[in-house]
DNA sequence: TTTTTATGTTAGAAAATCTGACAATAAAAT
DNA sequence: ATTTTATTGTCAGATTTTCTAACATAAAAA
């Protein structure tokens, strides 16, 4: 289940480190919606490893100028296609195409 | 290679909370030599999630009386030993012992 | 042309960490 | 029985890290 990957123990500072991204920009992502940290109890912001994949391929994308709105899209995008190869894999693919026949 | 479990990025405040132990006992183990963070450019220390799996072992063997010292030997045995594993493995443990013959 | 996006920078406050020291108790050694 | 070592806690002052909010600017989009 909650594997070191998906933990959120990592503060912005090592995020910088291992990005290359600025604290700004770090910040910045999280303002539009692209990446989700936690926050300790006096409000510092912790991300986990899966975190950091994810904002190195934004920052990917941003350098092919793709803009933090059209990324979130295709995020949102991704994760419905997930969902139907999660129903698909839980041979719910007929049940919902066939409800009524 | 370099797996989440050994990347040390975890901070000193976060691995008192994932293991319980005090800020002070997590630096005293250090202090006795059975766990080495890294140090941050200014300072700080840096842990892994294998360095937080170690200190639950050792809060369980303190628990249980056994002092600093004593876990530290029983580290480097075990330590003596996988290498020992390694040896075998690698086909050298003959080599090892039959080589004057 | 006006608005939005994407960053940088700065300022001041708050949070986290560091080292070193002193204290106290328990346990071990002599 | 006395002395020493081990294991924590706490405190103080300094340093580092992070936070929010604001202002600035260039490029891109509308």
């Amino acid at each position: 289940m909650s594997s070191y990957k998906d933990k959120k123990v990592i503060t912005i500072g090592i995020v910088n480190e291992l990005t290359g991204l600025s604290v700004r920009m770090i910040r910045y992502y999280e303002e539009r919606g692209l990446i989700f940290p936690e926050r300790s109890e006096r409000g510092t912001r912790k991300y986990s490893f899966a975190d950091i994949e994810l904002l190195l391929e934004i920052a990917n994308k941003r350098e092919e100028g793709v803009q933090t709105y059209e990324i979130k899209q295709d995020m949102l995008n991704e994760k419905k296609n997930s969902n139907v190869r999660d129903k698909l894999r839980r041979g719910q693919f007929n049940a919902h195409f066939n409800m009524r026949k």
